[in-house]
Order: structure tokens, then C-alpha cells, then sequence
RNA sequence: GCGGGGAUGGCCCAGCGGUACGGCGGCAGCCUGCUAAGCUGUUUCUCGAAUGAGAGCGAGGGUUCGAAUCCCUCUCCCCGCGCCA
């Protein structure tokens, strides 16, 4: 959420921020006028308030000193009709200044792009020899702004349904059958692919001072709803019937809401988290896209970074969690490019967000395999997640960025590292020592 | 699932119908050659330009002029018992 004083001291950067986003600023105005009858409101059950305080007190005083008491009670209980009319009322203008408060988005950072659609965000950088049919070339210059290293091969490999069906790795049709459409088994050297995968990542990140996390799978309403923003959210999120629990779509939001309404000593910032756990997604509004194989599917296992720290220090701790994600695909060897996202598409938590996006030579395109956010304070405020300083308590900054989502970095190693002669597909030198083996053929 | 005991400010803990005691830690100041000790104040949220006011004792209800305290419902933690990968 947003802070509230900010926004009334200096609604222009809100709206400004809001337009940017391509988000309604109506909600602004709405806010304004609750938060107005609010103040007000308030002001007069305080007044309220501090009256029956002195004539409880006067009771007290009077009981003490033999006196009666019964006229004074009178006049309470006369007080305290008018004090649960007002407060009644209050509590109705409340929820709702609240409801339009969780609508307004972030504060964009200066240097996030303005513009929208995924199709102009702003190349960045590359890395990589990317393996690109005669067709797709100019495809691939335009899109990482002519920099591009590429080589030219003239057949296209094998996607990665066909592979895995071809190399007995994985049974997407009886995953049909048993849950539904993008759900898989997966089977023999893929599962350990993943495995491997696994624990590769978590031994990176646990090297440069990240404490691994297995959270809950499922989390409260309260904890998703500080941790994201349901009403934009739900859609995504499986709910567990009768019970106040929602599967979890990322370990991002277990890890947030880990710390949520504590106060931290100054001195424990910065907490680095990796977390590894299942995400679970409905993936409702992507009907017709990627619907074979297992790049956009319903359950995948997503090792992630989170970081907790002092405000001044959250823009290096992008730049950090985006370099560590970044390292994991160069030492993959999977070719990539970085995005600056557009504004359009940040969602309302993030003030900035870069995607790491790698090449599939089969699809003969980027696609997203790594986001990485600066929320600033909007996820922090929610969850009520501060720090002590010698001027009071602050809200802290959070950062997220996947480091590896194993079924999409499977897909793109199938896809980059098909053998020549078209007998399967070598395994990066990297994750050897987790495999045991170096390639997986028929 | 069944008993029993708990949840109080950053932490520890008292209070168990009259409006949150005390300690530790943090911060600010005083005091001493320096440090330590000691002393004083402060420490959460909200409204207010401010003197100030309101709220807050796990959450939500109820009784009462007044609830941390009594009653009801719920959540979580601890100790037994049961069940269990």
C-alpha cells in the first residue's frame, strides 16, 4: 500500500505515477473524498470520546468520595449512543477509504520506462551466442537492439513437447487425465534435470549470504493479501475449500509476510532470503497460449530471492538479485536478454522490474524466465514490516527476483543444447556435478 | 482430536473491574580527565500547525459509567494423552 501521508501531502507525484502506469486515477479522487469525511469523522469521535473519558472519571472520583453516581451514568450512556452512531459510520468510511487506497498503485521510479505492452520494453543488455534459424534473424537483431551475437543454423530444433515425448521424459497426456490441461509428469534423467537445477541454485545463493527457506505452500488470507494485492491477484490464486488458506503462486509472498508486523533492529538489515518451493498458478485469461509442454503450467518449482533492507540501499539490491539471477544463465549458458519493463505493465507493487528473458531457438523467441522487482515500501507498509531507527520506526524496502524456475530453464536447455545430429541434448557443464550425467539421448 | 497452561510495548515481566508497574535494550541529555557506572527524559499507532486528544494488553463480540482484568467465540504457542509420514 501506499503511505497515506505522502499521498495527502503530495497527490500530483501519485497521479502523475498512476497515468504513467496507464492505471484509473479516479480512484485518487475517491480516496481524497473518503479520506476527507474520515478526518472528520474521526475529529468528532475523539471530541466524543475525550467527554466520556472526563465523566467516567468524575464517576470514579465520585464513588470514592460517597457521592452519587446516577445522573453522571445517564449522561455516559447518553454519550456513548452518539459515540456508536459516529463509530459505526466510521468504520463503514474506513473500509472503504482503504478498498480505494490498495487500488492506488506504487510510485514509479524514475527510471522505469513510460510505455506500455510488453513489445516495448527497453532492451537493456544481452548476453550470449544464440543459435537462430536464417528467419528469425532479424526477429533476434531487433530484439536485442542490433547487439546480439548469434549463429545461423539451418534446422530448427526439436521443441520441447516433441523431445521430451521422443526421449520417454515426460507423460503430458495421462497428466491430462488424472488433473487437466497443463499439468505433466515428468520422468527418469528430467526429474533429476530439475533436481539438479534445484540444488545448483539454492548452493549458489546460499554461498553469497542468502538463508535457504522451504515456506508454507499455502498461506491466510491476511498474509496473501499484504503480500500482493488480491483484488488484481485472485485470479491467479488456487483457494483451498473451507479454509482460509490460498496455495501459494510464488515463495515470494510466504517470505514477505515471514516478518510481517515485526520491527526489526537497524542492525539486521539486510535479511537475504532464497526460497524454494511449488508455485501454483490458475493461469485463467492464458487460454490458447503455450498450451502444450511445460512452459506455462498450473504447478512448477521456483527457487526465488528476496531481500529485506534499509530504503537507501534497495536500488544496489536490485542491481544485486538481477546480477545473481543473471550469472545462474550465463553459467547455464543460455542465451538472454535483460528488459527495463514498461511502466504499462509493472503491475501495482513494483516501482521498477526487469525481466530476464531467454532464447528459445525452436520458438525463435525471448520469453520471460526471470522477473526481478523493486517494490520500495508498498509491500513492506502492507505487511507492516518496519525497522527502528533513532527517529522512529521506518518501513523497510523489498526486493524480488527469481533465480530459477525450473520447468521454463528445462525448456530452454532442451532448447539450446540439442545435438547436432539431433540425438537428444547436452547438460550445461555446470550442473554435471548434480546430474551425474552430461547429456540425455534416446 | 481430548485435557491443562499461556499470549501485555523492540525483549522480559507485573497487574486480574477505576483507566498499563518494573526491568533490559535503543535513543537523547546531564554528570564526571576519557570510558564505565550513575542520574533524567524518551521509546506503538492515529488525528492535529501546535498546546493536545484518541486508540492500544493475541483477534472479534458481550456485560459495565468504566474491561488487560469478568463472560462468549475464534486463532496461535507450550505441557501431557491419543493418532501419525
Amino acid at each position: 500500500m501506499i503511505d497515506i501521508k505522502l499521498l495527502r501531502d503530495n497527490p500530483d507525484i501519485f497521479y502523475k505515477s498512476a497515468k504513467a502506469r496507464g492505471s484509473d486515477t479516479s480512484t485518487i479522487d475517491r480516496f481524497f473524498e473518503l479520506d476527507g469525511e474520515w478526518r472528520e469523522n474521526l475529529r468528532s469521535v475523539n471530541d466524543l470520546k475525550h467527554q466520556k473519558n472526563i465523566f467516567t472519571a468524575k464517576i470514579s472520583d465520585a464513588i470514592k468520595a460517597g457521592n452519587g453516581v446516577d445522573e453522571l451514568k445517564d449522561q455516559v450512556r447518553q454519550l456513548n449512543l452518539e459515540i456508536e452512531k459516529l463509530e459505526s459510520r466510521q468504520k463503514i468510511i474506513e473500509t472503504d477509504r482503504d478498498v480505494v487506497a490498495k487500488l492506488i498503485p506504487n510510485l514509479l521510479s524514475e527510471s522505469a520506462p513510460v510505455c506500455k505492452g510488453d513489445e516495448n520494453n527497453v532492451v537493456v543488455r544481452n548476453w550470449g551466442l544464440a543459435r537462430v534459424m536464417e528467419e528469425d534473424v532479424e526477429y533476434y537483431k531487433s530484439s536485442t537492439a542490433n547487439m546480439g551475437q548469434y549463429s545461423v543454423i539451418d534446422r530448427r530444433p526439436e521443441s520441447h513437447v516433441d523431445l521430451m515425448q521422443r526421449l520417454n521424459l515426460a507423460d503430458l497426456d495421462r497428466a491430462g487425465k488424472t488433473a487437466g490441461a497443463r499439468f505433466f509428469y515428468i520422468k527418469n534423467r528430467l526429474v533429476k534435470l530439475e533436481l539438479a537445477l534445484m540444488n545448483y541454485a539454492v548452493d549458489y545463493l546460499s554461498e553469497r549470504g542468502f538463508t535457504v527457506v522451504e515456506p508454507p505452500y499455502m498461506l491466510n488470507y491476511r498474509s496473501m493479501d499484504g503480500a500482493t494485492d488480491m483484488e488484481t491477484f485472485k485470479d491467479t490464486l488456487y483457494k483451498i475449500e473451507g479454509e482460509d488458506l490460498y496455495l501459494i503462486s510464488t515463495s515470494e509472498h510466504p517470505i514477505a509476510s515471514m516478518l510481517m508486523d515485526e520491527t526489526l533492529d537497524e542492525r539486521e538489515l539486510p535479511v537475504r532470503i532464497a526460497g524454494i518451493s511449488p508455485c501454483f498458478r490458475r493461469e485463467a485469461g492464458a487460454h490458447g497460449k503455450d498450451t502444450k509442454g511445460i512452459f506455462r503450467v498450473h504447478q512448477f518449482t521456483k527457487i526465488e530471492q528476496f531481500v529485506f533492507c534499509h530504503p537507501d540501499q534497495s536500488w544496489e539490491f536490485l542491481e544485486e538479485i538481477l546480477g545473481n539471477a543473471e550469472n545462474l544463465f550465463k553459467n547455464l549458458r543460455i542465451p538472454y536478454r535483460v528488459v527495463n519493463v514498461c511502466s504499462g505493465e509493472l503491475g501495482n507493487l513494483a516501482a521498477k522490474k526487469y525481466d530476464i528473458e531467454a532464447w528459445f531457438p525452436s520458438q525463435g523467441k525471448f520469453r520471460e524466465v526471470v522477473s526481478a522487482s523493486n517494490d520500495t515500501d508498498y509491500q513492506a507498509r502492507s505487511l507492516g514490516i518496519k525497522f527502528r531507527t533513532k527517529d522512529g520506526n521506518r518501513f523497510v524496502h523489498t526486493l524480488n527476483s527469481t533465480a530459477i524456475a525450473t520447468t521454463r530453464v528445462m525448456v530452454a536447455i532442451m532448447e539450446n543444447f540439442q545435438r547436432d545430429d539431433g540425438n537428444g541434448f547436452e547438460i550445461p557443464e555446470v550442473l554435471v556435478p548434480y546430474t551425474g550425467f552430461d547429456f540425455v539421448s534416446s
